[in-house]
DNA sequence: AGCACGCCGACT
DNA sequence: GTCGGCGTGCTC
């Protein structure tokens, strides 16, 4: 190795590249094929010489294959779809003829051995392959580069969330020998639904039928789809789960080992570790394992001959990804599930917008239970409207008004009662007590928001709001704040002293609960389930929930009290739900209809008449507002795209952490513009966004000011 | 984004 | 004469 080496020969920077190596080839020191070196002067692999390599580098305007030589060693084990690395950068630039080593050593995939290259220069040679495992197949490949463009993001971006990081310990391991196909099963509980027996059986003979499956409200749903995922199996093809939380995850994954026996399918959550989650992946990709259940970013698992792809709870804000170009769960599966001709289950007591649209648009079937079955299998519910409560005094002063105590009570001689509140945290729109209109800031209009300190400042400008009074009525107080799970928690202990109060949320999620009487309080979503079901539910502080400035405001209260009715008993079993919110507001009157699905359809109606998303197409654009003006000019839109906006956005939305995407950048003088398209040219506005993005980025050399792309903004309310 | 190239002003 | 400012362009 030095000899070879010491052929480097350029005196430039030739003992650091020494240096780098040794380090590099410690650290490699496993993989004994994986020697990185300059490789100056070397022989190329004689077959195919050309290595075509996707590099990691998520900037748009590098989102392209680049063309490596391979030297002869490297032949055998730089096939398609394995790791590696390459220099790249400006110092490997051809200096007088000559080639010279420079550029910092990048991670990368190849993706294809060629014969030659189109690139003119003279290329440089592959430093190393990683390892010889493959782990980037064409399949993955493609829909990689789907879910790129359909996002207006890089294809490098995309594989960072698509292969997990390496581990080597991981990989050296082999994995088990995979199980022949279990017997196709009778379709138990799928009969409960109006063609659901038929759904399974086409699973099962191998068919690629699509669904959208509005669940029967109880615990059924998790082997419900182990049992779609076995029929699938049966029929030779592998099946693919994601849900939205570890919690949903372990119960799948319960319901699979059931069904399946251990170790016939793989778990991909996020909080596995690596060296298991590189385990449970390899396991998947090798062929080893055909079933797989995991959160997010298993949306991607390399399952071989996918059959069946199901997401659980659509709606849950979980199933977008947090890392650009943020994909979403049902997005990407319904790319999977066209592009590979397999199964779509889209699963969830409730129903998104988005589920609804697929089936009014004929991609999806419905698969839902008849009204009785319906009407049998969820709770009595019932209402408490604002009215009602500001004439209950007694009950406002206790937050609780007599009916729910009183349902509370009842419950309590049964079993359990779940009390659901909404986070504190969960900021809602402040409006006048009186007449209800928003409270808003004098100075820019912003929505005003309550402080931790019981203070009031605006969420657009931040500016503190000392003595607000109403504009329209002139009254001064505003509606109550919400209180958090703990004081909920505090005050139904000391009016229920002799009931066990538990509480739930986001700090401490408890999993399940006993069937004896307790007051569980519990922040949406991390409700434990109840052994035998809630015997009541209280559903507090609906306008919080309902109130605020989101486009999925009802929907999102609607799951959320749904998420929380569905674990208490049937109505035949004195199963009651007692919801504190305006009887004559849709989502209200969807809950106690139990009508979900009618509910999406009706909101779906009304975003196709204003235009809204998922009915056209949206793009946010962000950045300082210059900037912003000159990417707007520079772009290429469709002909039929409109441009609303530029408008002030909020320098930072107190109440909600930050995520990364939906920062605006640029501080102070942020922008915000909307591209809207019609329906069908989605995939025209990503392209010329992207386009323009890379034009950008390319002639800006970094100084130019950020403006962020993306596409289905979630907050466009 | 990095990073090196190149073409202008202060320094030993 | 040479060192080094950062404007400009490229990355197989």
């Amino acid at each position: 190795m030095s000899s070879e080496n010491g052929r480097s020969g350029g005196a430039e920077g030739a003992v650091p590249e020494q240096l780098a190596l040794i380090r590099e080839t410690v650290r490699q020191a496993r993989t004994p094929k994986a020697k990185p070196r300059t490789w100056r002067g070397a022989a190329l692999a004689e077959g195919l010489p050309v290595a075509r390599v996707v590099v990691d580098k998520g900037v748009l305007h590098l989102d392209r294959y680049f063309d490596y030589a391979v030297p002869k060693e490297l032949d055998e084990a730089a096939q398609p779809g394995v790791r590696v690395r390459v220099r790249f950068g400006a110092g490997a630039r051809n200096v007088r003829g000559g080639r010279r080593e420079g550029g910092g050593l990048i991670d990368g995939f190849i993706v294809e051995r060629c014969a030659e290259s189109d690139y003119a220069g003279p290329l440089a040679a592959l430093a190393q392959v990683v390892s010889p495992e493959p782990v980037l197949d064409e399949e993955l490949l493609g829909l990689a580069r789907a879910v790129a463009d359909r996002y207006a993001g890089s294809l490098a971006d995309v594989l960072q969330l698509a292969v997990p990081p390496r581990h080597a310990r991981a990989e050296s391991r082999p994995s088990p020998d995979p199980a022949p196909p279990p017997p196709a099963p009778d379709p138990a509980t799928w009969q409960r639904y109006r063609r659901g027996a038929e759904f399974v059986a086409s699973l099962a003979a191998g068919g690629a039928p699509r669904a959208v499956w509005t669940a029967l409200p109880g615990p059924q749903w998790a082997d419900e789809i182990a049992l779609a995922v076995q029929a699938t199996l049966a029929s030779g093809r592998g099946a693919l789960v994601v849900v939205p939380a570890g919690r949903p995850a372990a119960r799948v994954d319960a319901a699979l080992r059931e069904r399946l026996g251990a170790g016939r399918h793989a778990l991909l959550t996020a909080d596995a570790g690596q060296e298991r989650r590189y385990r449970e992946w390899l396991a998947v990709r090798r062929g080893a394992v055909h079933a797989v259940v995991g959160t997010r970013a298993a949306m991607f698992a390399p399952v071989r001959d996918l059959g069946l792809v199901v997401v659980w709870d659509d709606g849950d804000s979980s199933h977008a990804d947090d890392n650009a170009p943020f994909p979403q769960v049902r997005e990407v599966l319904e790319l999977r599930a066209a592009r590979d001709k397999c199964a779509f289950l889209l699963g969830s007591w409730s129903c998104t917008v988005e589920a609804a649209q697929l089936v009014e648009s004929g991609w999806a079937a419905p698969l839902v239970a008849d009204r009785e079955q319906v009407r049998g299998a969820a709770p009595l519910v019932r209402t408490v409207g604002d009215g009602d409560l500001a004439r209950d005094g007694a009950a406002r002063a206790a937050r609780l008004p007599t009916l729910a105590w009183q349902a509370a009570r009842e419950g309590l001689k049964h079993g359990p009662v779940l009390v659901q509140v909404p986070r504190r945290g969960y900021v809602p729109r402040l409006a006048c007590e009186r007449c209800r209109e928003p409270a808003r800031c004098r100075h820019c209009a912003g929505p005003l928001e309550a402080r931790d300190d019981g203070g009031l400042s605006c969420a657009w400008c931040g500016r503190g709001e000392a003595s607000w009074h109403c504009q329209e009525c002139g009254g001064f107080r505003l509606r109550a704040q919400v209180v958090g799970a703990r004081r909920t928690a505090e005050e139904l202990g000391r009016a229920f002293p002799a009931v066990p109060v538990r509480t739930s949320g986001r700090e401490q999620v408890l999993d399940t609960v006993g069937a004896a009487p307790a007051l569980v309080v519990s922040t949406p979503g991390a409700e434990p389930v109840a052994e035998g079901g809630y015997a009541a539910a209280l559903l507090l502080d609906g306008w919080a929930m309902l109130g605020r400035p989101d486009l999925r405001a009802g929907e999102d209260a609607l799951r959320r009290w749904i998420g929380a009715a569905a674990l208490v008993r049937d109505q035949g079993a004195g199963g009651t739900v007692v919801v504190v919110a305006e009887p004559t507001l849709r989502p209200v009157q969807a809950l106690v209809r139990w009508d979900p699905v009618g509910h999406a359809v009706r909101e779906l109606a009304e975003r196709a008449e204003l235009g809204f998303p998922p009915v056209s197409r949206m793009a946010a654009v962000t950045g300082p507002r210059d900037a912003l003006t000159e990417f707007l000019r520079g772009v290429e839109l469709p002909p039929d795209a409109e441009i609303l906006g530029p408008v002030p956005t909020a320098v930072t939305e107190p109440g909600r952490p930050r995520r990364p995407g939906d920062a605006p950048p640029g501080g102070e003088h942020a922008e915000r513009a909307l591209v809207r398209v019609p329906p069908g040219s989605g995939a025209a506005l990503a392209r010329a966004l992207k386009t323009a993005q890379a034009a950008r980025m390319a002639r800006g050399a970094g100084q130019q000011a950020v403006v962020r792309v993306r596409i289905d903004p979630a907050d466009i309310g």
